[in-house]
DNA sequence: GCTATCAGATGTACGCTGTACGCACGATGC
DNA sequence: GCATCGTGCGTACAGCGTACATCTGATAGC
């Protein structure tokens, strides 16, 4: 029985690429990239699987359109402020739109079809770093530095999903068990005494190599 | 009809849980982790699809052991040299291991199973760092930095497979094609006048912003 | 040498995936 | 009232991971 395209309230609300990718981001945050099946994407617009296809030309394209709306969350370095808060604020805030969509971690870069809003960001990066006098060499530097450091550090948080002091304490206890005890005593170590002790937040961790980063950024600046 | 347990060659060699792992990490090597499916690595090995379940649980843990063998490469840093001049060959290993095996760059921090070279690996590191003066907190920073480093520039480099300049020269026009000229001309002076530059190589980033991680840490080391 | 046993390889089958292809239907232009 | 067209849909297919039952060839006991 073919019924009118209508979402359940009966309102019509016609399919358009946004709100496929919207959908799809969505199913994303909470399923991860796994978890992103057409089908899915289409049952949660209440809509058949083939229809996504009018508007995205494949899964691939899909994920290239959700990659541009992660790179639209990041602030863009544009203020009159100095090169190294406007750095230090970008990077704060492709961490935090990383922590929000983990499924685009390690696809940021590798989009053989970048978007405008990704091309638009780093257009405005590189623009912030040569109107500070960072010539041609220094912004690659200091381009690869950061965003190595800021994706890595993502990439290496990604799987660490201990919201709890408990969680964590389980998990270790879990990875350490096939093992006979004291066969890594400065890992054991450091487990226990560090990564266990109660509050321990690994996320405190980003700031301080940004920091150092951004200082040995500007010492290389000043010898340049 | 059913054949004998053998290769082409009409030798006997048993499967075994070594074999299928090596074989996985060969063919991923050359066909990435979409392209690794339980029935290619079968057939690599002249064997059934089914056969691959006697020796591996399923497919996680496949791969929980191919990541394994990546770590085994690493080399450690057991010498008595200092912290840095260790910190330095082990992070250069890291990246050739990483260059060898694109596949695994993503993985090798969010097993939940961790195997044996992994633990060592890590037990390793931390003793140098702790054997050379660092405290607990300060290990924390270090290899959250340096990790992080490593793994994102090779995350960003990973899907960078320009090896001609041609080739590099052509990947560009592609991807600024659909767009105006001159809409992204910060964007647009650095790729023209520094990425496409005959012989840039995108690896030897790698090693400058190293060195100002470690400068950044020894000097960090000192003030503590 | 014969037979019982069993580990290890296999064949079949199921539910899932992406998506090619052709059709159906409602809105629009005349 | 009719033709046209854009958009959503149904069917179908190849390929995936893997549960489960079965077959087979090597070994052990006599």
């Amino acid at each position: 029985m073919p019924v009118a395209t209508s979402n359940t309230e009966g309102t019509r609300t016609p399919l358009t690429r946004e709100r496929v990718v919207q959908a799809a981001v969505q199913h994303a945050d909470g399923a991860g990239l796994e978890g992103l099946t057409m089908r899915h994407v289409a049952k949660a617009l209440n809509v058949a699987p083939m229809a996504l296809y009018r508007h995205v030309a494949n899964r691939e394209d899909l994920i290239d359109a959700m990659i541009d709306v992660v790179f639209s969350e990041i602030a863009l370095p544009l203020g009159g402020a100095g090169w190294k808060p406007a750095m230090r604020e970008r990077a704060l805030s492709l961490r935090d739109a990383l922590g929000r969509h983990r499924w685009a971690i390690g696809l940021m870069e590798s989009r053989l079809r970048p978007g405008p809003a990704n091309l638009r960001h780093h257009d405005a990066v590189i623009g912030k770093l040569r109107s500070a006098g960072f010539d041609i060499a220094m912004v690659a530097h200091a381009y690869s530095l950061l965003d190595g450091y800021i994706y890595g550090f993502a990439l290496t948080r990604m799987n660490m999903p201990f919201d709890t002091d408990a969680e964590m304490d389980a998990m270790a206890q879990h990875m350490f068990e096939p093992f006979p005890a004291n066969e890594y005593p400065n890992l054991a170590e450091f487990v226990n005494t560090h990564v266990l002790k109660p509050g321990y937040d690994y996320t405190e961790e980003f700031e301080y190599g940004l920091e150092v980063i951004l200082d040995g950024l500007e010492a290389a600046l000043g010898t340049d």
